[in-house]
RNA sequence: GCCGCUGUGGUGAAAUGGUAAACACAGCAGACUUAAAAUCUGCUGGAGGGCAACCUCCUUGCCGGUUCGAGUCCGGCCAGCGGCACCA
């Protein structure tokens, strides 16, 4: 026998038909307003996966899982009469792209092209419904011209004292100079220190860097300053936070986001240096805590650090700044496991008791983050306290624990204690009198700060958007947006230089913009394209615009607060992708080009699939699930419906070959429902299959299946709509007649999990009950309405319980009164005998479900 | 260290506060078969009792609470996973 025959159902000949059928017809193709065929009077759905990156390695089981949940919401909600927009393309700049393509020494367009190719034939022989119309690639200078377009907009936009990102001609009515309205641009140039990977020969965004090294390769990262673009993400913080309220996220991801922005509210404090003109402001959460301070520490970087440093401590400050300046952020971090710091010899004066406290220069204060300076409070602050150990610093306490807490090290809220006008106040109280005082006395002030740092843009590549900048004389303007896109150059050589000279450097005719201007030579981040690509499928082959007005607004509109109606994908995104693309869409909705103020309306992560061996996946463990092999050996169908019966999509779980041979069994005996196979291993309609109408148990079971099945889609619950749908299955098998339109409905119920198999079924009960079928394609069918009439038995089981344990059940009339059960429940011999002839205190009884006698 | 998520059979898991373990995998037994595969049927949490049908007790990481009733709600612990981390 040759192993064709050996499927228990033809899955590998029907499978690739149908897949042409719905190409040949644009099965689903989603017209636009504007569309001849568009039905203005149906709901819209827009549910959004993950798009991926088309890498060498072609489509790994985790891509469908996602992929295959979108693709059962949106094949049901087209059944259930919505307008669905369900769409697929291609993250394709970035790094792992170039690097593969140096790797096998093409050309990045070459590779990404033939990436790309690859994806799609595997995604579509899964059967997913997309339409590919609708198709994006960020690499397609159709598509990146709306990228660099969007740029211009930052370019050209800053924020306004509400928060909205304006034009930036605004500024340019109220007379400002040329460098203060470049200094409030939301797309400005930095020479502030950077992350510089030199292995990736790139700078990398804080989101990039993991651990101190780059997320992509692992290689470590230095800090250095470089000239480079930088967007003002940071003035969108407080939206950032606050908007995440309206959302249908995981909360997870919500604290993940507001950790990442990192809000703490605080204040200033400026402290006078003694002798000296300046002085230096501090960032501090504990205010409270002032009379405390006795010490200070700068940041080895700070800009004072050089001024105020006395002679005699000159040469020890010098050599711990090179120390610090040669460590990698790694090593000042993650590695340091002990404080070190060397005094200024410069004193800084207390402002609230004119105390003066030694100035020292230490690594553990972070340049970036408040002002680069602290007031060091060694009794309620580990660290400070840690420092002050070492150096045998004064330690003085100033807030009183609640009893048996010992006040040194003691960080939580108390009251204040030593600290003048603030002594008795609890540690909220203490805050507010001081940040009082210190406003009164122009001292200082409340503040807000925030972790969340501006995100650096420009990349040191050959593989992403040009930005559509040239320089002349030193200053920096847009090219006219007639001139977009800009094309990268042709480049033989595109290998990063090593240095942080960009590779585009090499391109001497393209660099030339005109006698006097040369163009920016940096390129934009991965993350660019994916900032906007959902907002493109909604027009996706718009000339004209980045969308048009009314697509958008169809398409993401709705009255909530975002677009997108769901959107699936892993939870590796949610600090980078996520942040970045709420970000601009902000941009977009101030500047008046899209509806809503946010993109993501409802967010799903998938849960990882990890090996059969409980490991994550990956070549070296050996244990990688190819879904190409899969489908070979199981078919698309099995595929899609194991992805989805495994467990929660939510969860993390493990894979299992003998779990697909579960699902496909299960396929095989929907087959065998219908067809039945000759000796010599043809198959052809049963004979059971049969024009009657369904009987009471099988209509039952029809109508919970659809009931559930429908619910539990909308719940994103697909294992347990597949569990019902194989009871339904075993009720069908029972019965000797198969009643034709009962199994048509189930079809339909089945289709948007596995629907090849549903599709070939009914077109061939249609040649034999054409009346009784489904004419044309399952996805164009209405989903069927359950009967509530059907699920109604005429006896129920009762649970009975004597004093909450299971004594016995009986079957009692569905419409038996509370009274009536009662008394069947207390007639009951085990019950009788439990209760030991003891009088019930109190007798709960749950119609159609239990009796409770408590005696 | 801080924050979050998850702990249920041999395994993946299911269970609006109401019969714990549905559905599936694996295992065992049987039917069909010369045989195997495929397919079909039955059994399958633990301990104890009974010739048997069956019966009793225990069981959702641990301890406690609320409730007629807790896998589910509340409090405290423990373990695993994930995120953040010298952020003042």
């Amino acid at each position: 026998m040759s192993s064709e025959q050996r499927k228990a159902f033809p899955f590998s000949d029907f499978e690739p038909k149908w897949q042409d059928v719905w190409e040949a017809k644009k099965a689903f193709r989603t017209p636009n307003p504007g569309d001849a065929d568009f039905d203005a009077s149906k709901p819209k759905y827009f549910v959004l996966d993950m798009f991926p990156y088309p890498s060498g390695a072609g489509l790994h089981v985790g891509h469908p899982e996602g992929y295959t949940a979108t693709d059962i919401i949106g094949r049901f909600k087209k059944m259930s009469g919505f307008n669905v927009l369900h769409p697929m393309g291609w993250d394709a700049f970035g790094l792992p792209a170039e690097q593969y393509a140096i790797k096998t020494g093409q050309h990045p367009r070459a590779t990404t092209e033939k990436n790309i190719e690859g994806f799609r034939g595997q995604l579509k022989r899964l059967g997913f419904a997309y339409d590919w119309d609708r198709e994006v690639n960020t690499t397609d200078p159709g598509y990146f011209k709306w990228t660099q377009w969007i740029f211009l907009k930052l370019y050209n936009s800053y924020v306004n004292d509400a928060g909205k990102a304006r034009p930036i001609a605004e500024l340019e009515g109220q007379g400002l100079s040329r460098e203060e309205i470049d200094s409030r641009r939301l797309a400005f140039v930095s020479s502030a220190p950077v992350n510089w990977c030199p292995e990736l020969g790139t700078v990398l965004a804080n989101e990039e860097i993991v651990d101190g090294k780059s997320e992509v390769g692992g290689f470590p990262v230095e800090r250095r300053p470089m000239r480079q673009w930088m967007l003002r993400i940071t003035s969108f913080a407080q939206r950032l936070i606050d908007e995440l309220d309206g959302l249908d996220w995981p909360e997870s991801i919500k604290l993940l986001q507001r950790n990442w922005i990192g809000r703490s509210e605080g204040a200033h404090v400026k402290f006078q240096i003694v002798g000296h003109e300046s002085d230096v402001t501090v960032f501090t959460t504990r205010p409270d805590t002032l009379f405390g301070a006795t010490y200070m520490v700068f940041a080895p970087e700070h800009a004072l650090v050089d001024q105020i440093t006395t002679p005699e401590h000159a040469a020890a400050v010098e050599a711990y700044r090179k120390v610090v300046g040669s460590k990698s952020d790694l090593e000042r971090t993650e590695l340091a496991k002990e404080k070190s710091g060397v005094f200024t010899g410069a004193y800084a004066i207390n402002p609230v008791n004119n105390e003066q406290i030694p100035i020292w220069i230490a690594d553990y204060v972070l340049m970036g983050y408040g002002t680069g300076a602290i007031m060091a409070v060694p009794a309620h602050d580990a660290r400070d306290f840690e420092f002050a150990q070492m150096f045998a610093l004064p330690v003085k306490q100033v807030v009183q624990p609640p009893e048996g807490k010992e006040w040194q090290g003691f960080t939580d809220h108390g009251t204040a204690i030593n600290s003048g006008f603030l002594d008795g106040l609890t540690t909220p109280d203490a805050k507010q009198k001081i940040i009082a005082f210190l406003e009164e006395k122009s001292l200082g002030k409340g503040t807000t700060n925030f972790k969340l740092r501006d995100w650096l843009f420009s990349r040191q590549r050959y593989w992403g958007e040009p930005f559509p900048i040239v320089w002349e004389d030193g200053s920096h303007r847009s090219i006219p947006e007639s001139e977009l896109p800009l094309q990268p150059p042709t480049l033989e050589d595109f290998k990063p230089t090593g240095t942080p000279e960009p590779p585009l450097s090499k391109a001497t005719d393209w660099v030339r913009y005109s006698a006097t201007a040369t163009r920016e030579l940096n390129t934009m981040p991965q993350w660019a394209g994916s900032c906007w690509y959902y907002l493109r499928y909604c027009d996706a082959q718009n000339s004209k615009r980045f969308v048009s007005e009314e697509a958008e607004k169809y398409w993401m509109g709705g009255g909530k607060p975002g677009g997108v109606d769901l959107y699936v994908g892993g939870t590796e995104h949610a600090v980078l992708h996520l942040l970045y693309a709420r970000f601009w869409h902000k941009v977009l909705f101030d500047l008046g080009y899209v509806s809503t103020p946010e993109p993501f309306q409802r967010l799903v992560n998938q849960g990882l699939i990890m090996g059969e061996d409980g490991q994550k996946m990956s070549k070296s463990r050996g244990n990688v699930v190819n879904p190409d092999d899969v489908v070979k050996e199981y078919g698309a169908d099995s595929l899609r419906l194991y992805e989805m019966f495994m467990g929660p999509l939510e969860q993390v779980k493990p894979w299992s070959m003998k779990g697909v041979e579960g699902v496909y069994r299960f396929l095989a005996r929907v087959w065998r429902l219908v067809m039945e196979v000759s000796e010599e291993g043809v198959w052809s309609l049963s004979p059971a299959l049969q024009d009657v109408p369904a009987n009471k148990q099988v209509t039952k079971a029809l109508h919970e299946t659809i009931k559930k099945c429908g619910e539990d889609i909308e719940k994103l619950s697909f294992n347990t709509a597949i569990s019902q749908m194989m009871i339904c299955t075993k009720t069908f098998i029972a019965e000797e007649v198969m009643p034709a339109s009962a199994i048509v409905t189930f079809l339909k119920v089945l289709s948007p999990f596995a629907p090849h198999i549903a599709d070939d079924l009914n077109a061939r009960i249609a040649t034999k009950f054409p009346a009784l079928a489904v004419q044309g394609l399952l996805s164009d069918a209405t989903w069927p309405k359950y009967d509530p009439a059907a699920l109604i038995e005429d006896e129920v089981e009762v649970v009975f319980q004597v004093n909450g344990k299971l004594r016995d059940k009986a079957r009692v009339p569905i419409q038996a009164t509370k009274e009536e059960i009662e008394k069947i429940a207390l007639a009951s011999a085990r019950v009788q005998e439990f209760m030991e002839g003891k009088t019930p205190k109190k007798i709960i009884v749950v119609p159609g479900k239990l009796v409770n006698i408590v005696v």
